[in-house]
DNA sequence: CTGAATCGTTCGTCAAACCGAACAACCAGA
DNA sequence: TCTGGTTGTTCGGTTTGACGAACGATTCAG
């Protein structure tokens, strides 16, 4: 579940789309990035094997984030209503729900979670992969989360954020909810 | 405000960063991704511009997505009270009041807003560039919202999602704010 | 019908990325 | 103190990516 597609081909054809979709030509690209036309032609083509600097210097020319030129395609619509959740996530303890909304593309990990928490007895989250942030805001109720050795309490409209990957907690000081990103590098 | 970081040193960095994270030797971690322990030398070492391939092979070694090589460092701890918004993105109309949180490490395109409406006219939104994907959930009120052809009426704890490179519009029912998720890709 | 611009492709040359081996430094155990 | 096993480094040789020029194909101006 990393990374799945065989990157010549896949930069290939992002490199067509990206200068496609900019309107220019393959001969004013190449002269932009200060590439030759030859070298940018084959890479297109599927042949070949860019170094980073080259590669680099198309994105910048191109005006895109360098990440685009390695992933593949996008997503569409779709909605879900309060209370739908499709993946629940439960707890061992019953007072924490959380909705999984939506995932990242493959690579670009960001998980969007609505979670829902009844008052009672703080829950500890164990610490996530390394490189793990949360982030949190407070829909209704009142919250105090954050690293156990440094908690903070927020209500309806804050916005909160800390490492996911030390020892954290949740408790709801009221019942509650909250839309929660989280990062996982 | 693109590619700010010039990629050498960076993925020299990431690399080392990576590797000891993974707890692995630069020989073992050489000998996963197939390549000679001189290559992987030379390049933790910040000397050399390596392949997509090669790159590309030491990031299914370490078992971390691609662009994880090409980015720089994470972040800390931070709170914003409601209504506190650091950077608040006010539109044309004044009863539009966007405020950003968080952005992604430079090359990870995620921002979240924290987003306030009155109700009134409709909010038209220019299409933002190519592959962007937005996610709503609603805090409180009733919103209108989703490509100008295809809108819909979400409500306290609704999830919506829909691409952001098409017309859309935001429109308040009563008075709303909600979390906004930009994915930019 | 030319001449001069583009467009994107293919070819030969050179520099450099990658390789393999040999290297010093360190540690564990006999 | 010798081994045998690591660690990561530096050194020639070979493969290959990037360059520049020359190419056929278009399009437009004259």
């Amino acid at each position: 579940m990393e990374q799945p597609a065989p990157p010549l081909a896949v930069i290939a054809a992002a490199l067509r789309r990206e200068r496609n979709l900019a309107g220019i030509s393959l001969a004013e690209l190449a002269r932009r990035a200060g590439l030759a036309k030859s070298t940018l032609s084959q890479l297109e083509a599927g042949a070949g094997n860019p170094s980073i600097e080259t590669l680099w210097a198309l994105g910048v020319a191109l005006g895109v984030p360098f990440s685009r030129l390695v992933e593949p395609e996008p997503a569409k619509v779709r909605v879900i209503r309060a209370g739908e959740g499709a993946t629940r996530l439960r707890a061992d303890r019953a007072d924490f729900v959380a909705t999984l909304l939506a995932t990242g593309s493959p690579h670009v990990r960001r998980d969007l979670y609505l979670m829902e928490l009844a008052p009672g007895e703080a829950r500890e989250a164990e610490p996530h992969i390394p490189g793990s942030v949360e982030h949190i805001v407070v829909g209704s109720g009142r919250i105090r989360t954050g690293p156990v050795e440094e908690p903070v309490e927020v209500g309806p409209g804050d916005y909160v954020t800390f490492p996911g990957d030390v020892p954290h907690r949740y408790e709801a000081l009221e019942p509650s909810w909250a839309v929660l990103v989280m990062e996982h590098r």
